[in-house]
RNA sequence: GGGCCGAUAGCUCAAUUGGCAGAGCAGCUGACUCUUAAUCAGCGGGUUGGGAGUUCGAUCCUCCCUCGGCCCA
């Protein structure tokens, strides 16, 4: 059972084992916590450095390095040892002679455990192998391992071990390593992307009075000072807006939002958005934008636009594939355009091929539900290849603006890859007197129980008085799509701590 | 919230019909100065997630609880 300790830990005979090797250590004068170790150069430099080299083009003198990593694999010969130490995931094999070391083999390096953290001086060469190697000629150590590593072989495989000590399946996962090491690359890319596009990135509250810009219940907390219940947002896109308003025309921010529900592997109740705004856009725009953005992403971290997403090959290629989100139900149910939001035909259909009916909610359009459990059975799951999904009705997209040819639907798509809901766009509503009805009609259905119906902005009315010019906005999950890119169906291993209940 | 599955040595996993709880790695002792999952010989290591019950006897059967995984809502 993996360790969340509420107290001390109890020592195994390992760990006593260990702790008796370190208070010999410091007995001969070798703090087993060690200083500093300046001028270290990586693992990955040096391999860099030394790239290309054979047995045969070995200068002399060969080159030498000053490196610094954890112990992962030892073989011992009794006066030298091989030893692989990693450093941020590059592995380095090692060469240790009683010879060449002296006076410190015996005092330092003959003890060494699998774990310990070393900075070493040394000298490249091949092995007989040709493996390339490091021959130590001064050795310290930097920081003693007292807890054992899992098996050099099989690693960690406990997933719940996994999440809990993250720190030790980064040690032993290369894969895991690699994946966070993605992640950054991802965010890199898109803030980069982003900046050369114009946009400016910004940093809004993550403490709100009053949450909005989604629907989800918040989690609340209270500021002391001030006496002030504040919540955690659940979304940064009315403070975006303002500032829109405020005349920046073109923002991004790329941060958590917190929403107060269930755990699953698609779901974790902090994630990463990324919001953007862009005033004087349509929907259509962002579209294009997103297109050239995961492509090009693609392209950046992988190499290439096609992806591996579990059982599936996955084009990221522009462009897109476009259903409309009421002709793609109505062909796949044979529901004519006037039966749209007929609820008793709806239900009709869900009766006749046994799917689930969903309970009406309180406050909550049931014509919303009904389509929506069509949607999730019929289409969802076919929505491989990217896809754009437009024209959703109005009645599930309380935030957005009627279309104007059609104003049963609105300005709206949701982008859809490897079965995944990736983005949600769609032109703003800046109509301050309608925007102020929705927020009341959002209040009564939360006054009638609806946990996730937001309470009215007065403020953001008022900064749509102010006037918000016609703008064209953006959400992408962030995780989802390292998720995609890194080939992980869970959102967990994507996360480098994801919520857990913590072990009794 | 519901269903299914899981938790045994530090790690990865076994354990027959309910009958002394084992192996590999890791650890300890010894041999070994070109190995790379090093090898060879020997030794130690367990509240079988927690609690209750059935039984002469429970890792195994029953119930409750905790934590996790997968699927569903």
């Amino acid at each position: 059972m993996p360790s969340q300790p509420s107290g001390p830990l109890e020592q195994t005979e390992h760990e006593r084992v260990r702790r008796q090797k370190r208070d010999q250590l410091l007995l001969r004068g070798i703090d087993p916590y060690g200083a500093p170790f300046p001028g270290r150069e990586s693992v990955a430099s040096f391999r860099s450095r030394t790239e290309g080299l054979t047995p045969e083009t070995l200068p002399e003198p060969a080159p030498s390095a000053r490196i610094a990593g954890r112990i992962i694999l030892f073989r011992k010969f009794g006066k030298a040892f091989f030893a692989t130490i990693q450093d941020e995931g590059e592995r380095l094999q090692i060469y240790v002679r009683a010879d060449l070391l002296g006076e410190d083999y015996g005092r330092l390096a003959d003890s060494l455990d699998l774990g310990d953290i070393v900075g070493v001086e040394g000298v490249f060469f091949f092995t007989k192998t040709g493996e390339p190697t490091l021959s130590v000629t001064s050795l310290v150590l930097l920081a003693k391992s007292v807890r054992p590593l899992p098996d050099k072989w099989h690693g960690l495989s406990d997933q719940e071990a996994r999440y809990r000590q993250r720190y030790v399946d980064l040690i032993v996962s290369p894969e895991t390593h690699r994946v966070f090491v993605t992640r950054s690359t991802i965010v890199r890319f898109i803030r980069n992307f982003m900046d050369n596009h114009g946009f400016v990135e910004v940093e809004t509250p993550m403490m709100q009075p009053t949450p909005g810009g989604a629907l989800a219940r918040p989690f609340s907390t209270h500021h002391n000072a001030l006496d002030l219940e504040l919540y955690l947002r659940i979304a940064p896109e009315l403070y975006l807006k303002r500032l829109i308003v405020g005349g920046m025309t073109r923002v991004y921010e790329i941060n958590r939002n917190f929403r107060n529900e269930g755990v699953s592997t698609r779901h974790n109740p902090e994630f990463t958005m990324m919001e953007f705004y862009a005033a004087y856009a349509s929907y259509e725009e962002l579209m294009a934008l997103t297109e050239t953005l995961l492509s090009s992403l693609a392209r950046e971290v992988l190499g290439s636009t096609d992806i591996l997403f579990g059982n599936h090959r996955i084009s990221l290629a522009p462009p897109y594939r476009r259903i409309s989100y009421l002709e793609a139900i109505g062909e796949a149910f044979g529901l004519s355009p006037e039966d749209y939001f007929n609820n008793g035909r709806l239900l009709e259909i869900l009766r006749s091929r046994s799917l689930p009916v969903p309970e009406p909610r309180p406050g909550k359009p049931y014509v919303a539900d009904l389509l929506n459990a069509l949607f999730e059975e019929a289409i969802e799951p076919t929505l491989i290849q990217p896809t754009f999904v437009t024209g959703y009705p109005k009645a599930i997209s309380p935030l957005a603006r009627s279309s104007q040819s059609d104003p049963e639907v609105t300005d709206r798509f949701e982008l859809f890859v490897g079965g995944i809901e990736l983005a949600n766009g769609f032109n703003e509503l800046n109509d301050p007197d309608e925007q102020l009805r929705r927020f009341l009609s959002q209040q009564e259905s939360r006054l009638s129980g609806d946990l996730e119906a937001p309470p009215p902005d007065y403020d953001y009315v008022r900064a749509l008085e102010v006037g918000l010019p016609p703008t064209a906005g953006e959400g992408i999950g962030i995780d989802r799509l390292v998720m995609l890119l890194t080939n992980r169906t869970s959102i967990r291993d994507v996360l480098l701590f994801p919520l857990l209940r913590p072990e009794a």
